[in-house]
DNA sequence: CGCACCCCTAAGCGCTTGCTCAGGAGGCGG
DNA sequence: CCGCCTCCTGAGCAAGCGCTTAGGGGTGCG
């Protein structure tokens, strides 16, 4: 699947037409040079409009971050919570949704970027309502951590630095990696799950 | 010790002293807002001067970045280095070069910050500088995989994947550390230094 | 056809940006 | 006292910023 069939899917239901290709121009954008390096005559261009058009559909630069942001997290969460309730040992289920969630970050790791990596430039409303989902973030992976330690699979000394420890792996991954590199997305998250199952002392890998 | 004590001993070959101050007023506007949203006026400002008394200094706000990246690249290589030419076995000596590592990245988080996360910032020349620093960096760390693996102290069965992974892990720490948070700079390195000889699969904890 | 509606553009406003430049304050050797 | 050097400031320039406004063209409905 190319990149410009995944961002026609993952941004399928903002309509009309016009603010979705604005919404994907400022995805690339912000993630290219960041939220403070990028113009709105940059979006614009890039979606083929003229400047005034952006704020047709949106009221202000940090609207698009807004959006972008909300539908990242909502959606990274989505995918953390399926794993969390999914069936299986605790084991399976960590691993699943480390595979899953860094290969979201991978796969999409233009749109993982601005959401990981931009939220300092919302506003305080909107940061602060991006904080509350990030939080339930932690919460889930802490879940299936601790399953895992009340069913005796896990070794765990300090469950909660040890989420930070996992989610943060996972996250910088929309870091650093490169879709021109020699590894594929599902390769990664197929590395990091077991590396994930060895950092909770969990007795077999998978 | 305190912030300013840090400050004047990570920058203290930094003359003249006005020079100084400008350096260290800029690491807390980019760690804060973040290069592109920080003006040469808030910098000037933090350091108690005119504007204009940057490019006495420096000839661009650009080269405020290059060095302080400069800096920063250099000293967290001489930690990697030392731990790798320490005495040891392979698993004491990660363990030492990722507990000096993350110390380094929470205590010192406003520094490190820029150093991970401001360099596309950085002109074209310069950032080809760092990039060659941040090789020498990855290379530090696979080196003391790769004498663990030989041991037969480790089991790494992707030992460039996991190299990268054990990198992203301790420098992520520079995102979400905070000052005022319950755990120390030690702690963290503590923890960071047991999970990681975890995903390397050595026998013994330390 | 007439007209309202939506989507878009050309032009530009007010402001901030990185950076420059002429000149002033203060110390120091003669 | 002078003249020089170093360090700094006040004022401001050209360019680029986010955003606004007045108006044009296409489409669908009566």
């Amino acid at each position: 699947m190319g990149a410009q069939a995944q961002r026609t899917e993952e941004w399928a239901d903002v309509t009309p037409d016009a603010a979705r290709r604005l919404l994907t121009a400022a995805v690339e954008a912000f993630a290219e040079r960041g939220y403070h390096a990028t113009t709105t005559r940059d979006i614009a261009g890039r979606a083929g409009m003229s400047p005034a058009a952006l704020y047709i559909h949106y009221r202000t630069k940090e609207e698009l971050l807004y959006r972008i942001s909300g539908v990242g997290h909502r959606l990274a969460l989505g995918i953390l919570r399926q794993a969390r309730d999914g069936a299986g040992t605790p084991a399976e289920r960590l691993a699943d949704a480390v595979r899953r969630f860094v290969r979201w970050h991978a796969e999409h790791h233009t749109t993982a970027r601005v959401v990981q990596y931009e939220l300092g430039a919302l506003g305080e409303e909107h940061y602060a309502e991006i904080v509350a989902l990030r939080r339930d973030t932690d919460g889930a992976v802490r879940d299936i951590i601790e399953d895992g330690v009340a069913a005796g699979d896990f070794d765990v000394p300090d469950v909660r630095g040890t989420t930070l420890a996992v989610l943060s792996l996972c996250i910088d991954v929309a870091r650093w990696f490169n879709a021109d590199g020699k590894r594929t997305p599902g390769e990664v998250g197929e590395l990091y799950a077991s590396l994930v199952l060895r950092m909770v002392g969990c007795a077999e890998d998978s």
